[in-house]
DNA sequence: TTGATTTCCATTAAATACCATGTTATTCCT
DNA sequence: AGGAATAACATGGTATTTAATGGAAATCAA
């Protein structure tokens, strides 16, 4: 069973803004929608508010309900929580997949991120991310960039050893 | 029960992209997919984009899910989680070994890693790597070139004895 | 009504499943 | 132990399905 979003996947993008979602991607939306079965098409919600509009991000329901339930266990009113209201509820929208294995990307969304004839589709295991294909081969080399540095690169993989893993030492951005 | 990648093997690639796993990492692939059952074929991990793209890496299920496990844990949104999704996840997909032992390596798989007729297999314990057998006899070459010295060999050989195990004094990649 | 959005249908290119064969390795029987 | 029978492997070819995508019809909204 495919639970994580993988790959890098280009696609069109038409006049309307329709645009397939990658079949392995559609595949990890109907497991994690609670309320998708086989005669149904799964949803999904897209945030567009994150990283300065450089991209979209797309969460299965049961991935966004993991956020939701983080942003509300922080103290209601206060002002980090709102913010976080503001940039992952009011700047999203929840979406369905069509028959075709579509979603429409309103135009207003399409201008946030600029994209006009294709769009890149990026796995990020519990979410995915739509890009221009242009800014994300820039952004793809941004991080390049980051890890050339072989110290640096050391640094980030040693995150992923048991032995080191120190949730504080990483809050970084 | 087998549950290391060993060994060399070197496989024909045919137009398709299509290419046998051999058989015996096909033991270890069952036998680390939790869904696996003997009517079933294991599924595996590809991930593509490390090490200059040099080679591909085949990881088994419950490999694949302890390093997703150990992202996951790092905090949502972080620099150094998105970076690690980006190398793990988006350069990376997932796949299913076919009733005849065989998986699919798309053209852009091929063409980042050179592969055009045959492919090499190499066990790497918990994960395997592809490789272009000409790249492969060049990358074995450097590695033979860094233990000429003897004391270097030895040097290696002693990590393997150190009483106290510290991940962190070893990370060379 | 008309512009925009959504549903339905059609095409083709690609991915996948299916079948066949020669070869090697393993089992089993005497 | 030798040899026949059997199973497992690697690999090629073909058929079927699915995915991506364009266009038209139908529905909705201003």
């Amino acid at each position: 069973m495919i639970k994580r979003f993988r790959g890098e996947w280009t696609n069109k993008v038409d006049a309307k803004g329709r645009v397939s979602i990658p079949a392995s991607f559609r595949r990890v939306l109907e497991t994690c929608d609670p309320d998708w079965n086989e005669s149904l098409f799964p949803s999904l919600v897209l945030v567009y508010g994150r990283k300065g509009s450089g991209c979209i991000e797309g969460y299965s329901i049961r991935s966004i309900q993991e956020v939701d339930d983080m942003i509300s266990a922080l103290p209601r009113y206060s002002k980090n929580r709102e913010i976080l209201e503001r940039l992952l509820n009011s700047n999203s929208i929840q979406t369905q997949v069509d028959e075709n294995g579509r979603i429409v990307l309103s135009s207003k969304l399409r201008e946030m991120i600029g994209i006009t004839g294709e769009a890149l589709f990026a796995g990020m295991g519990e979410k995915f991310q739509i890009w221009n294909p242009n800014s994300y081969q820039k952004n793809m080399l941004e991080i390049f960039e980051i890890i050339k540095d072989p110290g640096s690169e050391q640094r980030i993989f040693d995150l992923l050893d048991k032995k080191t893993i120190n949730k504080n030492s990483d809050k970084d951005d």
